[in-house]
DNA sequence: TCTGCGGCATACTCCCGGTACGGACCTGAC
DNA sequence: GTCAGGTCCGTACCGGGAGTATGCCGCAGA
């Protein structure tokens, strides 16, 4: 965002320097995402033209096609950008202190929380499969949230805090759960009530998992 | 479908009899809904003309824009069609005989069954809520397959089965939980073995959920 | 038999995704 | 410096598909 020149001030050229050149177009297709994501995130992909996405991001569509092979290409740029951002937050937490069962009890927390906000929602949940393809969806899936899921789960069966239920379809199961809880949360007039409700349910449905049953604590 | 003239038999004209005109109109909407049926469950709705859907059910746009007020309206003719098929087959077990644990897990099968069809799939469960629109998508399957996932597991709750659960969320978990299942099931190498292995996790859930321990007859 | 209207076809308009091409500007070679 | 080549982007155009305007054809009612 920052383009400023730099001023008359003479600046050191260390070896091949990265050439201005690059960051202009490095800036303009990160533009080119950014309002991607906000008007697919408003209209929808299909109620979305490229020349609106190019006009929001002050290019043409020209730059779009130069960056971008087609609309489709776009769409999972965009898909990318708000994907990772979950991801990295979700991934910290999973990945980070504490016991199996706290840092699963945190990511479901996490994940809920990130299901407040509408880009991830639409982009993500809602009009990925159908607009990159199921197939195409559940393979990026797998690399991001859902992986982290099914990981989480395997986890607390490996730490022996749950039964050794089938990982792979209860994951699926869970994060299917998930993911529609995600556009009743976001769409209920009370998101923040109904995202506590929905971990309520998970949480304890999860306790019922447990073989320990000693020391529960529920966040 | 059956089309034939009365062959010269006199026909008795009793009171207000029904015009052969009203006969061929409801056999072309019926052969438009049926072509976009077939043709949205192949190409998706995006993937799919206007001008294909007229050409397969051997009309002209004029036809097609003379029943439906346009693609959407077209588009949720096909989902009613599709929807109100698994519907009726839901209700009648899931209203039928036997206990009310019977009649869960029968109406589970069936609905895992149902999700072996791609209209289905695609149409109903995969591209309505894009297509119609959330809001609307969800207005349609509470009077449809979501409204007799809460209703069963209401009636479990009534006739004691499982524990007091919040009703409106775990119904709604379970929904989407089953929703994802089905494209899981439906896009497998082997959907039905796939099939089994999800309704097997999803009714041992289920049985955790049981408050008598004794007896439990699973499928 | 005449009139009205429901059922449908034809011929367009307009919007939008995608393509072709040209021009500006940077960069490296000599 | 300058010239070639390549990157970056704008402009003009094409084709397809959703939606509209309009008119014909034949059945129904008088």
């Amino acid at each position: 965002m920052s383009m400023e020149r730099s001023s008359g001030r003479k600046v050191v050229k260390v070896a091949t320097m990265r050439s201005r050149r690059l960051d202009y177009s490095e800036s303009t297709r990160s533009a080119l995402v950014d309002s991607a994501v906000e008007l697919f995130t408003k209209r929808g992909y299909a109620g979305t033209s490229l020349d609106e996405i190019a006009k929001r991001a002050r290019v043409t569509k020209g730059a779009l096609y130069h960056h971008f092979s087609g609309k489709q290409a776009l769409f999972e740029a965009a898909f990318d950008q708000v994907e990772s951002l979950v991801y990295d937050r979700l991934d910290k937490i999973m990945t980070g202190e504490g016991s199996p069962w706290e840092r699963a009890l945190g990511g479901l927390n996490a994940f809920i929380r990130a299901c407040l906000d509408p880009a991830y929602q639409r982009i993500a949940i809602h009009e990925a499969p159908v607009v990159m393809g199921w197939e195409r969806w559940r393979e990026a899936e797998e690399r991001c949230s859902f992986g982290l899921v099914r990981s989480g789960l395997q986890s607390l069966i490996d730490a022996g805090e749950v039964e050794p239920v089938p990982v792979e379809v209860t994951a699926r199961l869970l994060f299917g759960a998930l993911s529609s809880a995600a556009t009743e949360i976001a769409s209920s007039p009370d998101p923040k009530k109904v995202g506590a409700e929905i971990e309520d349910v998970i949480v304890r449905m999860l306790v019922r998992l447990r073989r320990t049953e000693p020391d529960v604590s529920i966040g």
